[in-house]
RNA sequence: GACCCCUUCGUCUAGAGGCCUAGGACACUACCCUUUCACGGUAGGAACACGGGUUCGAAUCCCGUAGGGGUCGCCA
């Protein structure tokens, strides 16, 4: 493993305007991946400058995705508003030093200069009005922001780790502001300003920065800062091609929990989107943590595929913990039927988790099919159960409600005996015994190995079902 | 509009000049296993955007074209 001459810092920066979505849960995990791969540290900075539209439950939100994810970071959060002070002084001292000035242009004026620009094909960029005018022309009473001297000729390269050589000519850049005109500092001042404080070595974020790179760039160096490696990864796009949004169903990270995803399955498909390590699929954090390496992160945006995330979920089901998967889709039963499960219907579910979870492939899928373990009698009955229960299904249920009341022991191997003699003695296959048996039972056509369903019904709800099927055939229509 | 980035099966990717008649995974199809559904196994269809170079040889290097994406706020 490489070591870096200067201990790694990355850090994960998200505003709290939101929940944190599956891409910015990406970013998150490929920082941390990045620092842990280093042995270095991974910072959580909460960029809540913009008054308005921060909320606590948006702080809330994230905080609880990343633990879910199991995304620990290192030290306290940092908060962003809280150092704005900071950020200021920085400002006033950019502006002493003649590396910033006063800027008195209105925002219609800017407006304006935007659409001429645009216009005229040039970049809509602040033309620097103010740069080298005097405060004393100030119009009354107006409010001026600072703007940063940005530099007018050559050019700058960043060397990105993932994008690898960008060149922007200063042109294209313009004096971008640091203070605004209440005195609250920009997020293009407030990034650099932490980033540096925190000692964050490694930038490692969405390319839809990487423009603002140059920008920050600029600043750093008026500053006489050291310069932060960066790495900008691609965005997730919708099924459509187009930058993630709600449209796309992409919610977040939590919503994932809800609908019955595994942490281990979404952080695994995560990885593998825009990451690969030769053909490995199936990575644990462990393996991950070791194999990750940032300019292994393809430069191509790539789409969210939900029938893959499925895939890796029904796998980490199958490899997780009975004990585990019966608590987390405990509740979900709970809440289908409206009634907490007991001790003893706790223990069942638990010990068919086994059967049960090969076939599931979301805990939302899990709990449903485990629903008629609990379900009082008589049991409702699906339409592929109507149909299976067809004459003449109620004769071969009784011959099968007998042959199991004389079954020697209620157990797995004893009952599969019982129920194939009698299939033997029937002149029918197997199947045509155990469909039924299986519709009566489960109240559906879809289910666990039949006699796994007799073992955890038990003997007494078994054969009541059976009955309750029998005598609704003789009775009914 | 300007600038920046991207382009291998439907999707995620392997591939860093000959190992490629392009590999794996998801999805799809067929078959096997089988009491259903899954799981598992086997097989199959499916891609180097296009056009020029460079080279003995290009998915891999260069240049164009087309398409896609991103950014251009006193938002972050």
């Amino acid at each position: 493993m490489g070591s870096s001459p200067t201990p790694v810092v990355t850090r994960f920066a998200p505003s709290p305007t939101g929940f944190l979505h599956i891409g910015g849960a990406r970013t998150a995990l490929f920082n941390y991946l990045f620092a842990r791969h280093f042995g270095g540290k991974f910072l959580l900075r909460i960029e809540d400058t913009d008054r308005e539209r921060s909320t606590q439950a948006a702080i809330d939100a994230i905080i609880d995705g990343m633990k879910w994810l199991d995304l620990e970071w290192d030290g306290e959060i940092t908060y962003q508003f809280a150092r704005a002070e900071r950020h200021a002084e920085v400002a006033r001292q950019l502006l002493a030093e003649g590396k910033a000035y006063y800027c008195y242009a209105t925002p219609e004026e800017l407006e304006e200069m935007r659409a001429k620009a645009r216009a005229e094909g040039r970049p809509m960029k602040y033309d620097g009005r103010w740069r080298d005018r005097d405060p004393s022309e100030a119009p009354a009473g107006a409010k001026p922001v600072i703007r940063l001297k940005a530099p007018q000729t050559g050019e700058t390269t960043i060397n990105d780790l993932v994008q690898g050589e960008v060149t922007v000519s200063h042109e294209q850049l313009d004096d971008m502001v640091l203070l605004r005109a209440d005195g609250t500092p920009t997020y293009m001042l407030a990034v650099v300003v932490d980033d540096h404080d925190m000692g964050v070595t490694h930038v490692i974020r969405g390319d839809d920065h990487l423009n603002n790179a140059f920008r920050q760039l600029a600043l750093i160096r008026a500053m006489g800062w050291p310069e932060p490696i960066y790495a900008h990864i691609p965005l997730i796009h919708g099924a459509d091609g187009a930058k993630l949004s709600k449209r796309h169903g992409a919610l977040g990270v939590t919503d994932y929990r809800e609908m019955g995803f595994l942490p281990e399955a979404v952080e695994n498909y995560l990885l593998r989107l825009g990451w690969g390590y030769g053909d490995e699929e199936i990575i644990s954090r462990q393996q991950s943590v070791e194999w990750f390496t940032i300019d292994a992160v393809g430069r191509s945006p790539s789409r969210f595929d939900l029938k893959k995330l499925e895939h890796l979920n029904g796998h980490y089901m199958r490899e997780a913990d009975d004990a585990r998967l019966t608590d987390l889709v405990k509740p979900r039963i709970e809440a289908q039927l409206e009634r907490a499960l007991t001790e003893a219907e706790r223990a069942m579910l638990q010990s068919s988790m086994k059967e049960l979870k090969v076939r599931a492939k979301t805990l939302v899928e899990l709990a449903q099919s485990a629903l008629f373990f609990f379900r009082s009698r008589p049991i409702p009955l699906d339409a592929g159960a109507m149909k299976l229960l067809q004459p003449p299904a109620p004769d071969i249920l009784r011959e099968a409600y007998a042959a199991l009341a004389d079954a020697p022991e209620w157990k797995s191997e004893a009952l599969d005996a019982a129920v194939r003699a009698l299939a033997e003695r029937l002149g029918l296959g197997l199947g045509k015994v155990a469909q039924p048996l299986r519709a009566a039972l489960t109240g559906s056509n879809t289910s666990p190995g039949i006699f796994d369903v007799l073992v955890g019904l038990g003997r007494e709800e078994s054969l009541g079902r059976i009955e309750d099927v029998m005598t609704s055939a003789t009775s009914g229509q």
